[in-house]
DNA sequence: TGCCTTAATAGAAACGATTTCTATTTAAAA
DNA sequence: TTTTAAATAGAAATCGTTTCTATTAAGGCA
């Protein structure tokens, strides 16, 4: 995963297209959360012809297969983030520079024994996510 | 609150107008999350003359005011919710009929300090929910 | 290496939830 | 009442996202 980008891919099943190829490398040097504009004019440096609908199908592709994760911003816009951390952990995004950072520990799963206990309910996913800013952004802020 | 609207609207210096009543009402009666149009369809039945806008327009501002809160839901459209339940706490929502429950403990808290101390940033916010079925929508799916 | 099948893509067009705009109405303070 | 600022209707615009169709290209296989 983490410099063998065609090897990922191979093993999702996806064909290793120039385009996937780029948009993964494109994620892979972020430290910021993308929108697929954002990536689009990343790749229109790198490609003559290059639709935007071809950034979103491959962005909900990966996301799918659990590749990148999708970021749950209050403007309800799609934005995506890669995570070279593989284990089960959350975010915190900085809504000034879009900067993420993990959180290597899942509030939720408390939350989750209850509702399956309590509510009798069946748990298919969960959002944790702390939003604000970032140290930088705060510094930023104050002077 | 529960039963004195005006008085709720007037505390909030917000005028007390028959259709911001009447969207509050709508959402008490609920004990489901509704999309702006959903509250649009139940208005028409009360009154003759009533616009989209007024709803979003009223649903933003009452969410602005932590009246009611904004659903945060998989295909990013925009669904609220009454809570009765004043206290800070997160919810359960059904996929599937959209029921709420409150889960009266937040994961979250944890991961906020973790963020404050570690990270350096302030947390503005942060969003834990849990998205499942229900118990009767879990019924229903296995007979 | 050269076909062949199917996934992937470009580009245009459509879509649709949400927001904006302007004129009109109305709540409620003076 | 009168006044004024907030609230509303209705039409129109916005714009992020998705769909559609024809074309291209990846990768399996002979």
């Amino acid at each position: 995963m983490l410099d063998e980008v065609p090897h990922t891919l191979r093993k999702l099943n996806l064909k290793i297209t120039p385009k996937r190829v780029a948009i993964l490398e494109i994620l892979m040097k972020e430290s910021v959360y993308l929108s697929p504009e954002d990536i689009w004019k990343k790749m229109k440096k790198l490609f003559v012809k290059i639709g935007l609908p071809t950034i979103y199908r491959n962005l909900e592709e990966l996301s799918e297969k659990n590749i990148i994760s999708k970021v749950t911003h209050p403007d309800r816009q799609l934005y995506y983030y890669l995570c070279q951390n593989q284990s089960h952990h959350h975010h915190f995004i900085c809504l000034s520079c879009r900067r993420v950072e993990d959180i290597n520990l899942c509030g939720a799963k408390k939350a989750e024994r209850e509702v399956e206990k309590k509510i009798g309910g069946k748990v298919l996913s969960h959002i944790l996510q702390i939003n604000g800013l970032c140290k930088s952004c705060l510094k930023k802020k104050i002077s």
